[in-house]
DNA sequence: CGCAGGTTTGAACCTGCTCAAAGTTTGTGG
DNA sequence: CCACAAACTTTGAGCAGGTTCAAACCTGCG
């Protein structure tokens, strides 16, 4: 049992059904711990991933950097996360993995993983499925970013990050680690900082968030759910009612 | 030997080898053909996915519907391409697919899939690959909508769906068939019918791209190409050269 | 205590939106 | 093969949400 098989377990536990036999193989996942300081990257556009990723603490960033320097973020990794899962069967990233503030993650070489995925179904099923919500996840950050008003862009991505730290058990008195700056904020939902700026002052206003040293506290889950229209069917948690606090 | 296997081997063969058993395996697949009439949904918001899809003739559209109605499109889909793969380990549908114009369609229970996937590895990692190939598309549709000028989101899309055209041998005198409305189009990159068509006309006059009754000519892939800022790797084609015209 | 990184503010500007109407093309039935 | 309707494209003019650039203000940290 290790810490790494302990998150990879857990992880896969949220969005799916696990026997215990695969849990048990799970667990037994070794790997290496490696302590990323802030803005590192550990994958960069181009490698070839040979090592797939959880996180263990702190927060991960997925991204892209456009022709004129714009930075787009893609998703974050909060801790039990896993992204790159994908590098199993994609020959060569085609975007950045970094930290965005100093983070312990594990590395789990992809020959670990292949051999669990070929002996083991229950794990194929959980592990192909997680690479397929992180594919809805993209798919909803698409819609928002193409289609929302910034301060439902805003309150949609709260919605987002508090179900899933919710979910992963991170979430204490409706708030959670959220250490991210307006600007990376920013780049994320695809605004500029000094309109984040703004349009976060309004919803602190408005008594729906209070965002202050980069923890978040959701004060009317209601008012933030319906300002962001956010339905967390996307997520494909088990426990689906994890949406809501309480 | 089947239209459906036959047209999902060759579709698959474009991200990835294929032993010549695997080959054989994927085409003697079968399914059921159905013709889909202009505006109708195969797959709803919701359903339980119980097949796969393939695309024979015509062009499919996978999108949402917003609160006020606002349409967002996440990907079209060309002869050949294969929706909805991702329905074999996702439980329900968190988005519609549907016909632009009437075409023909595979189903392929996803019962067969399954039996394939457990079978052979190799068709295993080329289905599981296609899946995060198409999570890598809309990454690409997600930095495009959230961070491109109008005209530059126009080349972009039109440059991913020259490549794929291309990639699936269906381009003739580097044109190809796209028959969507400009509406259509405004609602898959983000803006307005309006601005798509007085941006279009930007395009068409400096010589980029001529776009007349469903049929898309790229006249100067270079400045196209340029101005979209495309770079086909995320398409993960086997033959990338793929997007360069002649 | 002072600095660096992050947040807040202001004011002008501009890209893309809205609404509404006029053209044009496509498809259908007579 | 024409006539008409429906669908799609084009145009205009005013408006607004978000951007830009620059400066001032916090706040945490060494």
């Amino acid at each position: 049992m290790t810490v790494i098989g302990e998150a990879l377990a857990f992880h896969l536990g949220l969005i799916g059904e696990m026997s215990a036999e695969d849990r048990a193989a799970i667990v037994a996942v070794e790997g290496e711990v490696r302590d990323l300081p802030r803005h590192k990257d550990i994958i960069r556009h181009g490698d070839r991933g040979t090592h797939a990723v959880i996180v263990l603490s702190g927060l991960l960033q997925r991204y892209t950097i456009g022709p004129e320097g714009k930075r787009q973020i893609h998703s974050f990794y909060l801790p039990t996360d896993s992204p790159c899962l994908e590098t199993l069967y994609i020959d060569y990233m085609d975007n950045n993995l970094g930290a965005v503030v100093d983070s312990r993650i594990g590395l789990i070489p992809n020959d670990k993983l292949y051999r669990l995925i070929g002996e083991r179904e229950g794990i194929r099923k959980l592990i192909w499925r997680e690479t397929l919500v992180q594919a809805a996840v993209f798919r909803e950050w698409l819609m928002r970013n193409s289609n929302m008003p910034a301060h439902a862009k805003l309150a949609h991505f709260f919605c987002e990050m508090f179900a899933r730290a919710r979910a992963a058990g991170l979430v204490t008195e409706n708030s959670f680690d959220l250490p991210i700056t307006q600007e990376t904020l920013a780049d994320a939902v695809g605004l500029t900082a000094v309109h984040v700026n703004r349009t976060l002052m309004l919803l602190r206003d408005a008594g729906v968030v209070e965002w202050r040293s980069g923890r978040l506290t959701v004060k009317d889950w209601t008012k933030l759910s319906e300002t962001g229209d956010f339905d967390p069917h996307y997520l494909h948690l088990r426990e689906t009612r994890g949406s809501a606090p309480g």
